[in-house]
DNA sequence: ACCTGAACACCGTTCAAGT
DNA sequence: ACCTGAACACCGTTCAAGT
């Protein structure tokens, strides 16, 4: 029935969506509340109705962020069809490539640092860490090898899915999808790489 | 000949110095001038003698730590008895473990971090890592890969140098050498682990 | 040559008041 | 139920003035 423009009234997840927008792009410290106010088309003062402060928004960054990191492996579990080496190559795929959820990709990394000095951004990625942990061991446990092994080339991929985040590479899309590929074959114990 | 007490007079380095202190416990965006100053005994107008402004002094911290990237390759390359699996051990330990500067140790994911959002801190970080692959990508090489297999092994290699750098493990320190040693010794084609 | 002190702009937080 | 607007504290930057 209302003609008048569409008054801008907002919820918490919009808050959250729009503080995660500025966490990937320019860090945790951007992620600042007049600014955010800005982009969303309110005053800075109407935040203060849906957190309570700064630290409870970024509480709900992490809150989100654990929850699609969970979803994730939940659904890597649900390719039954796929082999142990192909849900690696998924979870790195969907973590940091091309099929990587767009809101949390860049997010990744600042979160990560962001864990360094604010301890319940270090307590959600330690949660993170053991559960991806956990789940990269079985694979590799179920690729036949030991437990010690298993945990070894665990924290390898790990760090391989770390370096694809973070460092900066000249490197065409071909070759680095060619890398990955031996890097996994080499963690999975296959060595195509060494012709 | 004067008996007053020391009047606090700086130099731009002791700036540089308790800049990247504050750099490594709390990230780029804790190294603010007011705080800086402060500690340093000094009023914040003073900074600008020293400095044009704040971008000015992070460049200078960038530059501080290039210098000592390439400083620990140089100090590497001197150790004229170690195999190049050993160089890589050092080049592990002294980026990231006991052995590493204490100054820059926190203060290197920090940088990386930061470079993702300034484009001067990217330029200092794509320059160090490319000059640590190709010291990396040799050391492999030189244990008689070829030059794809070293590159793979390389990649992964930074990998671990930056997992080791950021996750939260709950590991002992034992554990963790075991592991970094397992590690290196796959990457370096022996198989100590699979037994 | 280096530092102080006062000034102004920007963001976090509060809160009384609006709709 | 959600937003505005004004208020106050903190940090970046400038600059005239001190020693």
């Amino acid at each position: 029935m209302s003609a008048e423009a569409p008054r801008t009234r907002l919820d918490p997840d919009a808050w959250i969506g729009g503080a995660i927008e500025l966490l990937a792009a320019r860090g945790v410290n951007a992620v600042k509340i007049e600014p955010l106010a800005r982009r969303l088309g309110v005053t800075k003062g109407s935040f203060y109705w849906h957190f309570k402060d700064r630290p409870a928004l970024l509480a709900a960054i992490l809150a989100r962020w654990e929850e699609r990191q969970t979803d994730l492996l939940v659904r890597i579990a649900g390719h039954a069809d796929a082999s142990p080496a192909e849900r690696l190559r998924l979870l790195l795929e969907m973590t940091v490539g091309a099929y990587a959820d767009p809101e949390f990709r860049n997010a990744e990394i600042a979160i990560r640092n962001w864990s360094r000095t604010d301890p319940a951004a270090t307590v959600a990625v330690r949660a993170v860490d053991a559960r991806r942990s956990v789940y990269i061991e079985d694979f590799f446990i179920g690729l036949g090898f030991t437990e010690t092994a298993a945990r070894t080339r665990a924290g390898l991929f790990q760090g391989l899915l770390l370096a694809e985040a973070l460092l900066v590479r000249d490197e065409t899309a071909e070759d680095r999808t060619a890398r990955v590929g031996r890097s996994l074959d080499l963690l999975a114990g296959r060595h195509r790489d060494e012709g």
